[in-house]
DNA sequence: TCGATATCGAGACTCAGGCTCATGACCGCC
DNA sequence: GGCGGTCATGAGCCTGAGTCTCGATATCGA
C-alpha cells in the first residue's frame, strides 16, 4: 500500500470525496522528492487547476498529512508529513530535508511558559545547516 | 538619545548615508508599536516610496537592528530588535509580542547537530500563545 | 439510478515584495 | 563654499504565491 493509498483512506474516513484530481495530486506529490513548492505540484499535474492544487494542499494540511515548511529565504514549501509532531532540518547546500523531534524542545517551551505566564498554543521551529555529505564535499 | 539616533549612528559607522527618507522611516517605526507589517510603514510614511521602505527594511535587517517575524498565519512582520540573539513569543489574542532567549534551545540545536551530522547555520523559532492578561480576561 | 451537494477549473484578483532606471541628494575633497 | 562621484530614491511595472467566484461536473449514499 503506497502512501497515496493511506491518504485516500484518511480522506474517506473523514468524509471527503475521493476525486480524480485529488488522486492525481497524491500521486504527483509522491514523485516530487522530499519537499516541493505549490507551483511544482501545479506544473507536475497538468489538467488540475491551480485553485484545486492550493485547496487540496490546504485540506491535506488540515488532515495533517502534509506540512508546510518555511525555507531560509522565507518562501514556503510543502512536505508529506509523518504522523507525529516534528520539525525540519534543511541542508542549505543540497536542499535535503529531514524531520526530527526533540523532547528537549518541549522542555524549552515549558520553561518559556513558566517564565512568561503565557499558555503556549503553537510554535514554529526550522533549522538550517549543512549536511554531512555537503561538508565532506566542501572540505 | 532615542533608538532612532542609535540606529543612525550604526548606519553612519557602516558607511551608509543618512538620508531624509531613512530618518523618516526610523521615526515612523518607533511609533508603530512592537511589531508592524511593511505596509504599515508604507502607510505611515507618506512621501517615502514603497521600494525605499522595502529596501530600508532589508538594510536594517542586515544591520541587525530590525528582525523579521513569521506570524501564526504565515504572514511576516518586522520588529525593532535588541542586539543579542533572541526569539519571539506572540500572543494570538491581543497581538503582544515579546522577546526571549534560551540557553536550553542552544543545547537542543547542539544535540540535533550531533545526532544528524549537520553543521547548524541558522534557525527560526517562533512561539504562539496567550498572554497572562488575555487568559485572565477570557476566564 | 438519481439527486443533493461537494468539488472542480478558468481566470481575474490581491498582496508582499523585487527590479529598473532616470533623477536627486550626500558628503568628502579642494 | 562649491563640486562631483556615487549612493539612494521613487514611480511604476513585474513576479510569485495564494484566494475568490461561479457555472459546470463528478461523487456517493439512498
Amino acid at each position: 500500500m503506497t502512501s497515496a493509498d493511506v491518504i485516500e483512506q484518511t480522506l474517506a474516513r473523514r468524509g471527503y470525496r475521493l476525486t480524480g484530481p485529488r488522486r492525481a495530486l497524491l500521486v504527483v506529490m509522491g514523485t516530487l522528492g522530499d519537499h516541493f513548492a505549490a507551483d511544482d505540484v501545479v506544473g507536475a499535474a497538468p489538467g488540475v487547476g491551480r485553485a484545486t492544487v492550493f485547496r487540496t494542499l490546504k485540506l491535506l494540511q488540515d488532515l495533517g498529512v502534509v506540512c508546510q515548511v518555511v525555507l531560509e529565504d522565507g518562501s514556503t514549501a510543502y512536505r508529506l508529513a509523518p504522523d507525529e509532531h516534528h520539525h525540519h532540518l534543511l541542508c542549505v547546500e543540497c536542499g535535503e530535508m529531514r524531520d526530527f523531534s526533540s523532547d528537549d524542545l518541549e522542555a524549552v517551551l515549558a520553561e518559556v511558559a513558566r517564565r512568561t505566564g503565557y499558555t503556549i498554543e503553537a510554535h514554529r521551529f526550522e533549522v538550517y545547516g549543512r549536511c554531512a555529505a555537503c561538508q565532506a564535499a566542501g572540505a
